[in-house]
DNA sequence: TTTACTATAATTAGCTC
DNA sequence: GGAGCTAATTATAGTAA
């Protein structure tokens, strides 16, 4: 038989290619699983394909957001940053925290009149607006609208969090539902 | 030789654990590429060591970005919302952002005393107050002052975009550089 | 510590039903 | 389309240098 010798290039037919992806999926899975319990490390994998409805998320939705958040957080920093980020990483949030913050506090005091509040929700609108025009087949602008889209998501839910703190949270609450 | 039938348990010798790690490591990397390769389709690994500087991330930082926006958008919708976004992801993340854009309106109008921008930096200073208390080994907390800096880095991002548009843009201009 | 080796385990491509 | 098979290939645990 003409079996094997497998080439690595994509495959034209679509059933085998189906196929074949099934039997990896399951295999790159298992491999990210044993990784993570053998080496006791943060790990995760994301398969996003037209064949399953949900994107394959391992270990789990919680543990890949860890993993997210790390990537984000460290991803565009220079390397010496990164290193010392790895080494205390919890001092680098704070730092970049009070860099955001001192940002803040420079936008608000150089310009009186930009409301940030006001600005996003007429971005939100521009937005909207401009979709029509052409952007549907943008892979860029699509991405970016994702952003925004979580951005806004999750900006709404710190808000939220922050309500509940204000109102009637104490220090030990804070620590738990920051 | 006692060798073989390995126990899919963690390795607690330090040495052939990090062994192991780079092993193993290569082999994930090389199976995601495979992959993609071979199926075509849109997959992410990201690998968070205490043994590597930086993350390994695999296929690319970009591609990886893309595929957590798209986990992003999709992971917290019930089922039938997660199909009707991969058919239509385009209309889903107008949907989306015109709810948020409601939420925002809504907030506005409820309660014209919360400045959501002085909200944030109050709680961004909450947020570093409360660290030193004890929160250094919480893990919760740290994901989310994670995800505050990360939510901070982009809102200040989409915020210069929108001076930018705000300042002299066109149409045009918004398509590509939204 | 890293590299090379190799015996074995594990994966999987192509097949059949 | 899926389930199961088998052989060919690949990955890797443990050893040795």
């Amino acid at each position: 038989m003409t079996r094997w010798k497998v080439k690595l290039a994509f495959i034209i037919n679509n059933s085998s290619r189906k196929t074949t992806y099934k039997k990896r999926k399951r295999g790159l899975l298992k491999n990210a699983h044993e990784i993570f319990t053998l080496c006791g490390i943060n790990a995760g994998a994301i398969i996003y394909s037209p064949y399953d409805p949900t994107p394959a998320v391992w270990p789990s939705v919680e543990g890949m957001n860890q993993v997210i958040t790390t990537f984000r957080t460290t991803r565009n920093l220079p390397e010496i940053d990164r290193h010392n980020n790895m080494v205390n990483q919890q001092e680098f949030v704070q730092q970049r925290i009070t860099k955001a913050d001192q940002l803040l506090l420079k936008k608000k005091k150089d310009n009186s009149e930009v409301n940030l509040t006001e600005d996003m929700y007429r971005f939100l609108q521009i937005g909207q607006l401009t979709i029509p025009a052409g952007g549907h087949n943008n892979p860029a602008l699509t991405r970016d609208l994702n952003d925004l889209g979580y951005l806004v998501d999750q900006y709404i839910n710190s808000l939220n969090r922050m309500i509940q703190i204000l109102e009637g949270g104490s220090d030990v609450e804070i620590g738990e539902s920051l």
